[in-house]
DNA sequence: CGAAAAACCTGGCAGC
DNA sequence: TGCTGCCAGGTTTTTC
C-alpha cells in the first residue's frame, strides 16, 4: 500500500514523538504479520534510548543507543500512529508505551506488513536486500542502465523490483513512466541512458511532490496524526482508466502486467 | 536459470 | 438485504 512517499511521511510524522524517547512496554494482538512478531526480543529495546529514525527503501528503522533496531514495514495496508490515549481499534496489532506517556500503535488490516526487533549487527535479508532508492546519490542513470541493459522483462516490472531500484510501487511506477513518455511494455534491454536519466529525474520529482502533499490516500493510508494524506488528485494516469489524458486527450488505458494493474496513455507513451 | 504467477490477508464495492 | 466475484498501495515463495 504505502509507497516511498507514504512511508517517508509516516516516518517524519512519528519522528518528533520518538526521538530521545524510550519504549517501556509492548502489547501484541497475537495475530501473525508477514513475519511473526517475536515479543521475546522486546528486552533488546526495552527502556533504551531512541537515537535516530530512518527510512530505508519502504522500511522505517528505529535506531537505539544499544545499536539494536526496530524495523517496521507497512505492507499494503499498515499504518503507524501516535496517540495520547490508549484506544485500541480493529486491526491494531502492536502497541508500544512510550516513556513520555504516548502510545505508538501499528495497525494493519491485511497483515502484510511486519514489525521486527533486531540485535546489534543482526542481519535481516528483507531489509538488507533492497537496492538504493531514486534519491540516493548512488542511484545514477549509469548504474540503472547497467542493471537493466540485459533484462528481458518490462520496465514496469523493473521499476517495481526493489532489488534493482527501491521505493517505487504500483502507483508511482505508472506515473513515472507516463511522465517519462515511456511505454510500460518497453523491455529493460531497450531502455537507453537518456531514458534512465528521464526515469530517475521524474521519479525524484514525483516522489518529492507526493511527500510534500503528505502522501497518497486511497483506502487505508493515514499519516501519523491519523489525518488522511492528500495527493490522488495530482495523479495523471493511476486509477484513471477511460478518462482523458491530461496531455493529449486520448483515453487512458488499463492493462495487467505481472498480476498488477498498469495505467498508461497509448498515445503519449512509446 | 530468469520471469511469471501464486500466495499471504481483510475489506470495499459493483452487480445480481 | 445478502451473496458472489473482483479488486486493492507489497514482496516473498512457488511454479513454469
Amino acid at each position: 500500500m504505502p509507497e516511498l512517499p507514504e512511508v517517508e511521511t509516516t516516518k517524519r510524522g512519528v519522528e518528533p514523538y520518538l526521538l530521545n524517547n524510550r519504549i517501556t512496554k509492548c502489547w501484541h494482538s497475537g495475530l501473525s504479520l508477514r513475519v511473526p512478531f517475536d515479543s521475546s526480543k522486546f528486552n533488546l529495546i526495552k527502556n533504551d534510548l531512541i537515537t535516530g529514525i530512518e527510512r530505508i527503501a519502504k522500511y522505517i528503522v528505529l535506531n537505539f543507543k544499544s545499536k539494536n533496531r526496530l524495523v517496521i514495514h507497512l505492507g499494503m495496508t499498515g499504518n503507524l500512529r501516535v496517540s495520547k490515549f490508549l484506544k485500541k481499534v480493529k486491526h491494531d496489532h502492536i502497541v508500544m508505551n512510550l516513556e513520555n506517556g504516548n502510545y505508538l500503535i501499528y495497525n494493519d488490516p491485511r497483515r502484510f506488513g511486519l514489525v521486527s526487533i533486531l540485535a546489534n549487527e543482526e542481519e535481516f535479508a528483507m531489509l538488507d536486500n533492497n537496492a538504493d532508492d531514486p534519491f540516493s546519490a548512488k542511484m545514477t542513470p549509469k548504474l540503472l542502465l547497467s542493471k537493466i541493459k540485459n533484462k528481458n522483462t518490462t520496465i514496469k516490472a523493473i521499476l517495481l523490483n526493489n532489488k534493482i531500484i527501491s521505493g517505487i510501487g504500483n502507483i508511482y511506477a505508472c506515473e513515472v513512466l507516463f511522465r517519462s513518455g515511456i511505454s510500460p511494455f518497453t523491455l529493460g534491454k531497450d531502455i537507453d541512458l537518456e531514458k534512465c536519466k528521464e526515469i530517475l529525474k521524474n521519479a525524484k520529482k514525483i516522489l518529492n511532490s507526493a511527500i510534500k502533499s503528505g502522501g497518497t490516500t486511497l483506502k487505508d493510508y493515514f499519516n501519523a496524526e491519523a489525518k488522511p494524506g492528500y495527493f490522488k488528485i495530482k495523479l495523471k494516469v493511476y486509477d484513471r482508466e477511460g478518462e482523458e489524458c491530461a496531455a493529449c486527450k486520448s483515453l487512458i488505458a488499463r492493462s495487467i502486467q505481472n498480476n498488477r494493474s498498469t495505467f498508461h496513455c497509448l498515445n503519449c507513451q512509446h
